[in-house]
Formats: structure tokens, C-alpha cells, sequence
DNA sequence: CGCGTATTTGAAGGGCCTCAAGTATAGTGG
DNA sequence: CCACTATACTTGAGGCCCTTCAAATACGCG
């Protein structure tokens, strides 16, 4: 019943070593948060910057990432987070998936009382928190430095955040998983992590969420995909076999799809 | 061939008033750029601030907004603007609306080359422009609270975006537009402009392409929303005549709505 | 006051959602 | 290490909502 053929299969044991059960740690070199550790650690040797950072503190699945100070900026070291906010009347919507590398809780980052984005894991993680206030030792000129650079993150943050919301909105839900896909990998890629077959971190239900779709669409639009020879599929296992097709998709003007009129 | 039936006419000489043809200028006092521009005056006389900030330049009707200052923060004085952004394969995408009082280019503050995001003029309009560097006569100290600020109305407007991805994800077509209503009158209110009765400053398309809907269907759900009395609607014109009716379209738990599955 | 743009309306079709089970996977505990 | 069980993933059929195409009308700017 595998309409898939004569494709690789995924589950071979050469291929085991491909799929790691969760999402590698990054190395800080290609860390989202290493200027701001950095700065944080201006003429202090490394013992003292593994003071100031908090490393690897264990999530566990499913549990909600907390700040421990009152303000500070966390970063993923390994595994996957997911930020969800609250709408009027359901479901909370997801609105970003936060991979190896990235950072998290900017939005918050001022926040006082009960903060609107609740942020869990998706699988076992470890981040790191950086306190944005209070750092010891802080001459005036190197906090105007670390202020200015968490301006910079945050406004990058809200351009990532406003390309999120213009593919998001691509025509049809093929278009839109396409982009989901290629959207992972980049990351995925921009972070010397594998991109070309990884294993999704998220269950089909917050894709589906994340992109304003039924759980069941996004099931037989992976099959439609893995039945057309663009990727292969085997529960969270992906392989992208034609990125360049993918695109094509994302875009919205694949071959057979006529022309939208959606404003 | 009006099915409103005896609703109040939109255009009667005592309402003119109540509709001028652009959105009106927003006190310094409402404006989201207001506490920069005191700490770009710090210590200064007002006839300095205004050499600092560039006061009221004026944008025409569809012409786009440029910064002056290589790195610099802008805010809407009147009018309004419209920010877009590329998708992959077709139109442009409009990520946000900025209403008198809204700060606009912060997600830019930081490019170098070509900008991603556009952003264009809905009406004739009328711009404050302050520059984030080079900032005269700044104490390191300064400097660093001016920078933490600017950090600060980022993570805000990071915070404003994920709630605008929230919200415009609602259930069906009717949700997302009374949330667009509501949203709208929200952000007039908050900078003290009328937000009961007022002009829309976006044509239906935008609202479309905003909504990712069909130009003709925003058309049916105003008329809709006019033939059921929760707004009363002549064009750009509108009147929120049952602002709790619309909430409960909003949170998409309409009293005849069906509950919806998508995650 | 006229022309261009914006808004409106109708009819028909298709894409995605809904409801309902069945199957496979992975996390858990013995 | 293996069985077990809860969760995640698939698959099928039917129907509604929204889109698409086409064209008329109203509004507003110059």
C-alpha cells in the first residue's frame, strides 16, 4: 500500500545514524546568542562568561520554558521549542517554532506580568539564558554596546517574523507546506546543522496549526509530496529530493495550479 | 436595493464631521515615538528637539516612505501607511497597517542594502523621522538608556506582530474580518482618535490581502455585517454599532458557527 | 463634471474542512 | 530488552465555504 515505490526507503540501518531521535546541539560558534555572550563576557575569561550565561539547562518534553531572571534572553542549544499565543475564543496559535541556534523570549524580554506567549518543548532541550540586566562590571559604554545589539536582535526578530507572516499566507496549502519545509531547512542549514534530511521536530498538528490548516491536510499533502517525488516521507523522517521543485511550489505558480486571485 | 433598511444614513451633513476624508494628526502626547524624542531632547530646549527630529514631513498618496538617516526610527503623524513585503512567487504580501501615532522602519533599523519590506503611503500623510545614531551631545549613560528603549519598543512591536499572526489565523472568513474591525478601532482608540465611527484608510483590497481573503469576499462580509446591524458601512465609512457582537465573531465561537478542527 | 478606480453583486465550481475509524510509531515501565 | 499503551499518523467520503470569473454601479479625485 506504499504508493511511494520504489523510492529509498528511510528506515535503513545506514540511514539510522541520519534521523537522530531529537535535534542536535548547535555549537555556539553559530549561535544566534554569541555576540550578546560575548559582549557579556568583555575582558572576562570563559570560566566567568559560563557564570553569567546559564548553560544548557535540561527542558523536558512538553514542559514550558521559564526566564529565571526577570529579564534575559534564552537561546536553543538542542532539541526544538515552540511559541504559542492565545486567541480570543480556542485554540492557542502557534506562531514560531524555534530551532538549534535561535533565540527565544525576545518578545517578552520587557514583559512584567503573566507574559501573553507561552513558549514549550517540543522534545528534550537544553538552552542557554543570558540576563540582559544587572551584568557586573558593566562600564556605561559597553551596556550602550550590548543595549544597541539587543535592539539589533530583536528588530531582526521582527523581520524574521514578518517573512514568516508573508509565506504564510501563500496561495493554497501546498504552497504554504512547501515553504514550511524549505523555511526548516534554511534554518536548519544556517546553522551547520543537516537540511537536507532531518527529522521534523513538530507533530503534524502544529504544522497544521502553525500554517492554518487541518491536521488531515498536511497528512496527504506529505503523501502527495512523497507521491510526486519531492521528498520522502516516513513520520517525522524528511528528505527533500527536489528542493528546486519545492521552490517552484512555494511560489505558487507550479505547473498545473491556475492562476489565484486572492488579493 | 439596500437591505440595511432603516439603519441611519452614513452621510448626512451632522456626520460629515465625523468622517473626514483623512486620518487626522495624532497629538505628540499619543505618539509610540514620544519617549525617544525626550531622550533625544535631553536637556534641551524644544527648538532643539525639533532640529533633531524631523517634524512633519510630508508623504503623497501612494508614494513610499524612505528613511533619510542611513539608521533612524519613523513614526506616523497623520495618514496612514502600509508595509509590505515580497512573496516568493507573485504579489506582494502587506504584513502590517500603521495608524497616526505608530511607529514604522523599526524592523529595518538595522539593513544595509535594498530593504526587504516596503513601505508605502494609504493617503496623504505626514511623517516624524528620528535618527537612532550619531545623536549629539550623548553621555555614554544616555546613550546606553536611549539604546535599551529602542530595544524595548522592538520587542513591542515583535509582541504586536505575533498577535496580528494570532488573531489573523481566526476561524473563517467572518472571525478574521471583525477581528481586522476591531483591531482597527483598538488602535485608534488607544492614541485618543474616534474609534466608533471612522474611515477606513485601506481600500478592500488591501484588506484582502492583509486578511488573505478574496477582495470580494471582504465586500459580502461588510455587507453582511451591515445587513445584520453590527456596523453600519458606506464605503470606507464605517460605524462599529455592536463592538460586543463583533468580539464574539472574532474568538470565532459565533453563535451558529460550527466548531472548527483546525488545529 | 467626467473619467478612472473602487466597490458591489451573481452564479458556478473546487479546495479544504469535517467526521469517523483504522494503523503505525514512540515513549514507558516491567 | 520487550511488551504495552498512549499518542501520532493515515485514509476515505461528503459537504460547505470561499474563490473564481464576469460585469454593473458608485464613488472620488483632478
Amino acid at each position: 500500500m506504499n504508493d511511494s515505490g520504489n523510492v529509498t526507503p528511510l528506515l535503513t540501518p545506514a540511514n539510522r545514524r541520519r534521523f537522530p531521535p531529537y535535534c542536535p546541539p548547535v555549537e555556539c560558534s553559530a549561535c544566534a546568542l554569541l555576540a550578546l555572550c560575548r559582549m557579556a563576557g568583555l575582558g572576562v575569561d570563559e570560566t566567568r562568561l559560563a557564570e553569567v550565561v546559564g548553560r544548557k539547562r535540561p527542558v523536558a518534553r512538553g514542559a514550558e520554558v521559564h526566564r529565571r531572571e526577570r529579564r534575559s534572553v534564552i537561546a536553543v542549544r538542542s532539541g526544538a521549542l515552540k511559541s504559542e499565543m492565545p486567541r480570543p475564543g480556542g485554540e492557542a496559535q502557534i506562531v514560531a517554532f524555534h530551532l538549534p541556534g535561535e533565540l527565544v523570549a525576545l518578545a517578552a524580554a520587557d514583559e512584567e506580568g503573566e507574559p501573553e506567549v507561552r513558549t514549550v518543548a517540543l522534545m528534550p532541550s537544553e538552552i542557554c539564558e543570558l540576563p540582559v540586566s544587572d551584568l557586573p562590571g558593566f562600564a556605561p559604554e559597553e551596556a550602550a554596546r550590548f543595549h544597541l545589539r539587543l535592539a539589533q536582535d530583536a528588530t531582526a526578530a521582527l523581520l524574521a517574523a514578518q517573512r514568516t507572516l508573508a509565506w504564510t499566507r501563500g496561495e493554497g496549502a501546498e504552497a504554504r507546506l512547501a515553504g514550511f519545509l524549505l523555511d526548516i531547512a534554511a534554518r536548519f542549514a544556517s546553522r551547520d546543522l543537516p537540511a537536507q534530511a532531518f527529522r521534523l521536530p513538530m507533530p503534524r498538528r502544529d504544522i497544521a496549526n502553525f500554517l492554518g490548516l487541518a491536521e488531515e491536510t498536511v497528512c496527504r499533502l506529505f503523501r502527495r509530496f512523497h507521491g510526486r517525488g519531492w521528498i520522502a516521507v516516513s513520520g517525522k523522517r524528511i528528505v527533500l529530493r527536489d528542493p528546486a521543485r519545492l521552490r517552484t511550489v512555494a511560489a505558487g505558480t507550479a505547473a498545473d495550479a491556475g492562476t489565484s486571485r486572492r488579493a
